[in-house]
DNA sequence: ATGAGAAACGAAATGTTATAACATTTTTCG
DNA sequence: CGAAAAATGTTATAACATTTCGTTTCTCAT
């Protein structure tokens, strides 16, 4: 864990939501006014995605923190079109399914992408006012 | 359904795969000469979205045709690392599982994205020999 | 049929996301 | 220390997607 890859990594946990690779470039270059280039930041975030501190959200070509880094991660995301806030779950019912599915199929899987959109509590009720 | 939305909904059929907005705009291109930019593709692709007939795989930046357009599509893809393809799947009960959670979470849910990378049986196969 | 309005399409420019290729610095460890 | 490995810097470019505005085509009530 490098001082970089520590940075980015707080910077994303200060971020409160899905932040993409350009705005972690802008505030890399912000906190210490030291500029980093496109390849520095996508380095970087492949490592922390290897080490599963932080995963993808491909809907949204951004990246979040991982909520339990410790555990083998079979996560879900709910992510509102309304704030663009992100919740992670865990539900292991579903790396269940799609575990027997794949078998079905003699698939053999690595990565799993579970993403749902929509609006999330927050927001609905706030748009019913 | 127009000429251009017709082209590009067979396009996606004959390309066996994945196919990338880009292809999609050189495979125009060559059929009939009339050279489309990337509005027109990108337009004719969520047209083809709303309608239930292309689906876009997020984990890829890449467009397939749905296998079954009448149903209501409660889909997952089983993507190759190895050769690019991908086979889709329906499974209600990985729906009826996020729904629960979505339910949980009072997350109103509009589009659910599932995405498995692996390494299909016919390229498992082939590795193995 | 015809003209107003809507929908679809064309074209140019630009914005956004991501990687290739190669140089340099820093760390590690015998 | 000094060689090898890991990390980072730099430049350029590839790949993916949208904004904006103008033109064409379709539709349908008059």
């Amino acid at each position: 864990m490098t001082q970089l890859r520590r940075r980015v990594l707080e910077l994303l946990w200060a971020s409160g939501g899905p932040t993409s690779a350009y705005q972690l470039i802008e505030a890399v270059k912000g906190k210490d006014s030291r500029p980093v280039g496109p390849p520095t930041v996508y380095r970087t975030l492949h490592f922390l995605m290897e080490q599963g501190l932080v995963t993808r959200i491909e809907s949204l070509n951004a990246y979040v923190p991982c909520v339990h880094p410790e555990r083998d991660h079979d996560c879900l995301f709910f992510i509102c079109s309304g704030c663009r806030s992100s919740v992670e779950l865990e539900d292991s019912r579903i790396g269940g399914l799609l575990a027997e599915d794949a078998a079905a199929l003699g698939f053999v899987a690595s990565r799993r992408t579970v993403e749902v959109e929509g609006i999330c509590a927050r927001c609905a009720e706030a748009a019913a006012t």
